[in-house]
RNA sequence: GGCCCCAUGGUCAAGCGGUUAAGACAUCGCCCUUUCACGGCGGUAACAGGAGUUCGAACCUCCUUGGGGUCACCA
């Protein structure tokens, strides 16, 4: 049988990164498989429905280079795919689950319902409705009381199935709950549409969240009602903030939107997340979605949550911006130098060149190019380097030589490279504690982006000089 | 609370009865170097606890502890 599998995301508006690792997992395992991978919506829960959250959840899938075979927008003869244009299937096979005594008519009030408690409080239905003859359902469909349907879930024994993860999960049938099916609006809930919809779509292997594990016994039931053929399960752990909060919205940080904004690259952030919760056979880390298809295999899912690690994701991210040409990179970068205070002032694509090996995010650019436009005292203490033996007295020794021979000079790289070199030379002391103290004397900062050379002629023969006798006040104090 | 699940360094994790318990990020040190970074080399650092089973347990069993999930007309 084809391999089928689905991501089926409530249209919510947000497209977190747990969402989107489910995603992933689907989708390498689709395609590791030959087989296909859909998009459902499910927007059962009116109330909950975000306008344009369909677009955001389009955009992230294909931003992040996961291609949908058949979905809202691309029909595979299975749709519709969005349930709540298909409202009228799900009516239509709750029906028949009361006919094979899966689900039953429910006409209980709520008032009724929020007596009801067992006997350690916890509100659960009891079965009420179960008990009402045919010719009282009848009359009270037709007199128009407002109904909902149950599934009829057996009181004894208990329901397992083989999780491809977690193995073996039973749980007794005494644990589980009448749940509502088909609500009194005729929309079906979770329990139902999903079960409907994976079979009616084919779907041969489930990637979902752990909070499902242990309600799929529920599920399986409706599948044996019907006479259907369970799917194969694979739920997957969550990614957590730390050891206690999972990753969400309500901190914020969870949002793959914004890890974009903040510089990442869609491959790095798919790459690291693919390794949250998977490890690959080898040491390799850095895949690419092709390599990951290819590697893909439950066997390396793990089964204990995993906590988001961003520092690492940083590390993947400076893997993948240093491969790209400095031409990419300043075409990347270029946002963020108009972010920051040398949008307009300087040549870019020089800018790329010293940065693009020393970045790991986008968003650190202007933090490490500021200094360009931003120069004022500094402590001193900076001089003082104890592997090139500098400190501000040599410091001052260095800055006024600098000063005499960079002045009737042409500013380009060879000649202030060349005229430090021959100043220190004549002054005594290491071209090295030339260059450190030159280039701390026009930055005012322990780590630019680049050397004194490199820096000074960014800066400008007239700025660079500037910066120099401004120093050079500051250690003749 | 009932039920389900999980547990290897700070983090991600390999490990499937016999290992000096991998590797990566982070961290620290050294080297390289015109600062920083990159790169190279090295260090610190882990099997939650307790009983079994076994000649032998990170791996199997049980208990304890800790953590997560779930118990909706939300998904």
């Amino acid at each position: 049988m084809k391999v089928r599998t689905r991501f089926a995301p409530s249209p919510t508006g947000f497209m977190h990164i747990g969402n989107l690792r489910t995603a992933l997992y689907a989708y390498l395992f689709a395609r590791r498989h030959n087989g296909d991978f859909l998009l459902r919506i499910e927007d059962t829960d009116t109330e909950r429905y975000v306008e344009g959250a369909i677009d955001t959840i389009y955009n992230t899938l294909s931003k992040a280079g996961i291609d949908i075979d058949e979905g809202p927008f691309k029909d595979g003869g299975v749709g519709p795919y969005i349930q709540s244009l298909r409202k009228d299937i799900y009516m239509r096979y709750a029906e028949e689950l009361v006919q094979r005594g899966g689900a039953y008519y429910c006409f209980c009030a709520k008032e009724r319902l929020d007596t009801l408690c067992d006997a350690n409080g916890i509100k659960r239905y009891d079965k009420h409705c179960l008990r009402l003859s045919k010719e009282e359902i009848a009359a009270k469909l037709a007199s128009g009381v407002p109904y909902v349907i149950r599934q009829n879930m057996p009181t004894e024994g208990e329901s397992s199935y083989v999780d491809m993860v977690f193995g073996k999960i039973s749980v007794p049938c005494s644990e589980l709950e009448d749940n509502v099916l088909l609500k009194s609006d005729g929309m079906p809930t979770y329990n139902f549409a999903n079960v409907v919809d994976d079979h009616l779509m084919g779907i041969t292997h489930v990637m979902r969240g752990t909070e499902y594990l242990s309600s799929t016994p529920k599920y399986n039931l409706i599948y044996d009602s019907f006479g259907w053929q369970r799917p194969q399960y694979m739920h997957l752990p969550p990614i957590m903030k730390d050891a206690q909060r999972k990753l969400s919205k309500r901190y914020g940080d969870a949002n793959f939107e914004d890890f974009l904004n903040k510089g990442y690259l869609p491959e790095a952030i798919v790459n690291y997340i693919a390794l949250l919760g998977w490890s690959p056979k080898g040491n390799e880390e850095k895949l690419s979605m092709a390599e990951l298809i290819d590697m893909f295999g439950v066997e390396g899912v793990s089964k204990s949550s995993s906590i988001f690690d961003e520092q690492k994701m940083r590390w993947l991210n400076a893997l993948y911006l240093r491969e790209k040409t400095t031409e990419e990179f300043c075409i990347l970068a270029t946002p963020f130098y108009q972010r920051s205070k040398v949008a307009g002032k300087y040549d870019y694509a020089l800018l790329s060149k010293l940065l693009h090996q020393r970045v790991e995010i986008l968003s650190d650019i202007p933090g490490m190019v500021d200094f360009l436009e931003e120069f004022e005292a500094y402590e001193l203490a900076l001089y003082e380097h104890k592997k090139m033996k500098t400190d501000a007295l040599v410091a001052r020794t260095a800055v006024q030589g600098a000063l005499r021979c960079l002045k009737d000079i042409e500013f380009t790289e060879e000649q202030v490279m060349a005229a430090l070199t021959a100043e220190s030379e004549g002054l005594g002391i290491k071209k090295g504690q030339m260059l450190f103290c030159v280039r701390l004397a026009i930055t005012g900062k322990a780590s630019t982006p680049g050397g004194a050379v490199e820096i000074a002629e960014l800066l400008g023969k007239e700025e660079s000089l500037r910066r120099l006798e401004f120093s050079l006040r500051l250690l003749e104090k």
